[in-house]
RNA sequence: UCCCCGAUAGCUCAGCGGUAGAGCGGGCGGCUGUUAACCGCUAGGUCGUAGGUUCGAAUCCUACUCGGGGAG
């Protein structure tokens, strides 16, 4: 398909990891890349300003949402999705498959599409693959997504393949629409690879939106309850069956663990909500694991969330000033534990970029290991088993 | 000195004849293409003290102690 203002170049590889640049029209995109997720035509709680200084490049949006509220129409008449959120760089969307996922109760689904009930009013849609692309290309993002069925962990393996298939005839019907559109010029289109953990059918998956021209492709329907290790196989195994000069996007994920994991099986791109949601929540990141702000113990400590870190929140407030906005229940709470959780995420990708360009990438998988502590209770009970195992061995 | 009200979990209170609950706070956990500034689990109490009534009292009666209010 090749938009002809979409690009992306593969700059280097290193122990399996990649670092590139995606072009698109509003902005250059080093990769690897994490966005940053503004469901709603914004990250939650932060500004674009602050979005944009605390490092991200692109942010994903969401076309079920905005068609919903306030409406296609709604946002092309203000502009288009960047100018209506003040966000002037580039943006990708997601089609709502994930929302007919999600939100499971208020769906039927079928081979034409997702008839689903608004969650905001009960009125009834029909999202079909030509529909979901018109919204997308209507809102403007610079990268879209194809309609696809995500599935959940544990569902049969006949489910998976028919949820896999649905989306194979879907991701034709996504590509022909567009192709044939005049979006084709300015949007660029991305394909979604599913198949659950069945190593069979992300075999047949990756092949079969491999071969359609994609301008960048995607996994998805992971990590949706399936075991970490489970997880990292099953990206490396599919990322391997996809075109090599494209991008690739690992949906969904991640932890800061999980980022660097996936970086090492060749993922370029990734989304997630966990660095704002869990920070609005009152958990911070730091280079030695997941912090609880809002434990009594953290009352009056004196320093700043992770020593190491230059974002606006450590560079000025303490812990017990968090641990006292958290309790309080003051807003600025949930936007500084967002802010520093969001520039952790987005220095973790920085400093990926650059170890994979010095060809040191696997040093630093290493070290970040070894300080991150994850509090994953499946992490937390390998580390566990291997130090009983170390211990047993002295 | 008298009258009234109160005394139940760390805090604020509900329960008003069948041997105790909530919210908050505490502890622990979760959150992965956001229906989440959210959700789940858990530990805390000889119900102010002493008697009495009753098969049975946090609940009814009496006295006392402490707190609040009022009268003088």
């Amino acid at each position: 398909m090749s938009s002809g203002r979409f690009s992306f170049t593969l700059k280097h590889s290193d122990a399996g990891a990649r670092t590139g640049e995606l072009r698109t029209p509003h902005g250059t995109v080093s990769t690897p890349a994490f966005m940053p997720v503004a469901t709603q035509a914004s990250v939650k709680g932060l500004s674009p300003d602050e979005v944009r200084d605390v490092g991200a490049s692109i942010v994903l949006s969401n076309a079920y949402h905005l068609y919903l509220r306030p409406g296609v129409d709604t946002v092309q008449r203000m502009g288009g999705l960047q100018r209506f959120m003040e966000w002037n760089g580039p943006v990708l969307t997601d089609s709502g498959g994930f929302q007919a996922f999600s939100m499971g109760s208020l769906r039927r689904m079928d081979d034409e599409g997702i008839r689903f009930r608004s969650h905001l009013d009960g009125s009834e849609h029909f999202l079909t693959p030509e529909l979901a692309t018109f919204n997308q290309q209507r809102l403007g993002a610079d990268i879209i997504m194809c309609l696809d069925q995500c599935i959940h962990y544990g569902a049969s393996k006949a489910e998976v393949r028919e949820a896999m298939e649905r989306t194979h005839r879907w991701a034709e019907i996504c590509h022909e629409s567009h192709a044939s559109s005049q979006y084709v010029q300015e949007q660029a289109l991305f394909g979604i690879v599913q198949g659950g953990v069945f190593e069979d059918l992300r075999e047949e998956s990756g092949r079969y939106i491999g071969g359609i021209p994609f301008d960048g492709y995607a996994i998805g329907g992971l990590a949706v309850g399936e075991s970490k290790a489970q997880m990292y196989a099953t990206t490396g195994q599919t990322a391997a069956l996809l075109p090599e000069d494209k991008p690739r996007y690992l949906m969904g994920v991640g932890s800061p663990e999980d980022l660097v994991e996936c970086v090492a099986q060749g993922v370029d791109m990734f989304d997630c909500v966990l660095p704002t949601r869990v920070g609005r929540n009152g958990a911070v990141f730091t280079r030695q694991g997941r912090l609880d702000i809002t434990k009594r113990q953290h009352m009056e400590a004196g320093g700043p969330v992770d020593e190491s870190c230059d974002c606006y929140t450590c560079q000025r407030f303490s812990v017990g000033y968090l641990w006292h906005l958290f309790k309080a229940k003051e807003l600025l709470g949930a936007r500084l534990a967002s802010i520093h959780n969001l520039r952790f995420i987005l220095r973790i990708m920085e400093e990926m970029r650059q170890a994979i360009s010095e060809d040191r990438f696997n040093r630093f998988r290493t070290e970040f290991h070894r300080d991150y502590r994850p509090t994953d209770e499946a992490a937390r009970q390998e580390q566990k088993t291997r130090w009983l195992e170390a211990r047993g061995a002295r």
